[in-house]
Formats: C-alpha cells, sequence, structure tokens
DNA sequence: ATCCTAGTGGGGAAAAGTGGTGAAAAATAA
DNA sequence: TTATTTTTCACCACTTTTCCCCACTAGGAT
C-alpha cells in the first residue's frame, strides 16, 4: 500500500498552479494513474489522494455515509461530490487549484504540500504554522500518554 | 460507474439556456448516450442525470422512493417523474431548462452545476450559499468528527 | 564544466462560455 | 383551410478563459 510521506514547500502561481513533489507523481505512475483527486479537507486544508485511495475510500468509507437522516446524507454528500475534482499534472508536474478550493484553505503564495498517509494535505503555509501550535502541538503531547509509539 | 464530482459556475442565459461542464458531456458520451435527464429535486435545486443513472433509479432502486405513507409516495412520484425530461445539449453544450424547474429551483443569473455522485445538481448561486450555511456546514462538521477523513 | 532535474514564469493556440439572428415549426386567428 | 403571429431551435459569431508547450534559472550529480 502506497503512502504519501514528507513535508514540501511550493509557491502557487498568479494562474493557481502548484507543483506536486516528484515522489508523489512517481507513485501515481507507479499506480498506473494519471490524475489525483483533490477536495476539501478538514481544519481547512485540501486532500489529495491517489486513485487507489479514493476508490477505497469511496466504496468502503462511503457507505458509513449513509445516514438514518437523508437529508444530512444529501447535504454532506452534496459537499464531499461537489469539491471534489480529478486533476492531472501537466508536463511539469503542476495542478491547477480551482477558485473555491483555493478559498476553502486560505492559499496565499507560500504553500505546503504534505504527507498524511494514506492521502496528502495542502495547506496555506501560515495557516498550517497557526495550526500546528494551537492544536497538533498540545494534541501531540497529550496523546503521547496513551499510545504506545 | 461514473461519478459526477466537480463544481462549475455558470450563466443562465435570457433564454434559459445553460452551459453543462465539457467533463460532464464527456462522460455522457462515453455512455454513447446523448441527452441527460433533468427533473425537480430536494431542497430546491434540480437534478440531472446521466442515462444510466436514471435507468439504475428506475429498475433497480425504486425502492428509493418507498415511503410508509403510501399517498405521500404517489405525491411525490407524480412530481418527480411529471416534471422530468429528456435534454439534449445543443452544439455549445447547454440544455433549455423549462420555465417550471426554473421556478422550483429559484433559477436567476448564477447558477451552479456541480456532482453529487450518482446525479449532479443545479442551484441558483444565492440559494446554495445559503443551504451550505445552514446546512451543508453542520452536517460536515458533525460526521467529520466521527469519519476519519 | 556539463548534464540533468526541479521549480517557476509566460505566450499563444485551442476550447469554453455567451450572445444573437434567421429559418422552421407551432400556435393562434381569420 | 389559410393567414398571421409567436415560439423554438439550429447555426453563426464574438470574447474570455484555459491549458499546452516552450523557456529560463538554480542546484545537485556526474
Amino acid at each position: 500500500m502506497a503512502l504519501l510521506i514528507g513535508r514540501y514547500e511550493y509557491s502557487l502561481d498568479p494562474k493557481n498552479r502548484l507543483a506536486i513533489p516528484p515522489k508523489y507523481r512517481e507513485t501515481l505512475a507507479q499506480e498506473k494513474g494519471h490524475s489525483f483527486y483533490l477536495t476539501s479537507g478538514m481544519e481547512g486544508c485540501l486532500y489529495l489522494f491517489l486513485p487507489s485511495q479514493w476508490e477505497k475510500m469511496l466504496v468502503g468509507d462511503l457507505k458509513m455515509f449513509s445516514l438514518p437522516d437523508k437529508e444530512q446524507e444529501r447535504a454532506f454528500k452534496r459537499k464531499f461530490f461537489s469539491e471534489a475534482l480529478e486533476v492531472e499534472p501537466d508536463a511539469q508536474g503542476r495542478i491547477l487549484v480551482p477558485q473555491y478550493l483555493k478559498e476553502h484553505a486560505g492559499l496565499r503564495f507560500d504553500v505546503l504540500v504534505q504527507g498524511a498517509g494514506n492521502r496528502a494535505e495542502i495547506w496555506d503555509a501560515k495557516r498550517w504554522s497557526d495550526y500546528a501550535k494551537s492544536t497538533v502541538a498540545p494534541a501531540y503531547k497529550k496523546i503521547g500518554k496513551s499510545l504506545e509509539i
């Protein structure tokens, strides 16, 4: 199972193009895929999935999205699917970030692309550093008490 | 199974013509279809189905429409089916939205066409943003707490 | 030094989005 | 039925956006 790891810093150019780390593109090529799946993520970042992971989520986890309250289920699915899109890196390895996702993640110039195991995440650099300070660090410390690693 | 995803912004012209995203038309062409099925949807939007999805809904999942109260079920089906129509994109990729559906969805000038998994949905831009604030955001947050993604 | 790769920027052809016109069809009136 | 008006829709035209391709620079490896 392919894992996406590491942190990479890029800049979002005036045409909203964002480089994808060569390592990730290599992984994509290894599973004979041409495009990633990009969508909005929790805590104001973007999720970037490999095709295999995207498929896995749809067939496996999406059943979990089934709720007794069908109105709520529709609401969730609407966001999930409407904000997702297939993105194919150009010859230089860049993808195009649509306006609504750029806004969702508050992307400006400095952007992080970082592995998160079964997916990659795209963060505005400033937003990430704030989040890391305010949330990641405390959580990390606390969870350490109950995790073996 | 073809998925319809992504969000696209278009304008409804004075003749009630609405562009359909090239990606969706491509998907339509791939399944060798010529027209979509358009009908009224829940929460004041319109549903746009690919032929395969329309068929599937009718033959397979007609139980989707099943309600304990059969009188209610009949009422819903009457609206759903009587307001449904086949729409074939013109040479520029636009469909014609009939007046009664335009009213159902409160379509004005700015219109969203967005994927919802097994169908696409057509929303008045303002109506969607209100709905997103009032309903989508809470549902997303709630479900997000129990999902790993 | 030279070669290769990665990252970034930009120009131009092609596609997409939108508006309009006129012929055909449909509806209505005579 | 015929004539007249209205509506529909296929086609043309224009503008904007997208995206494919080329180019430049920097850094690392050979």
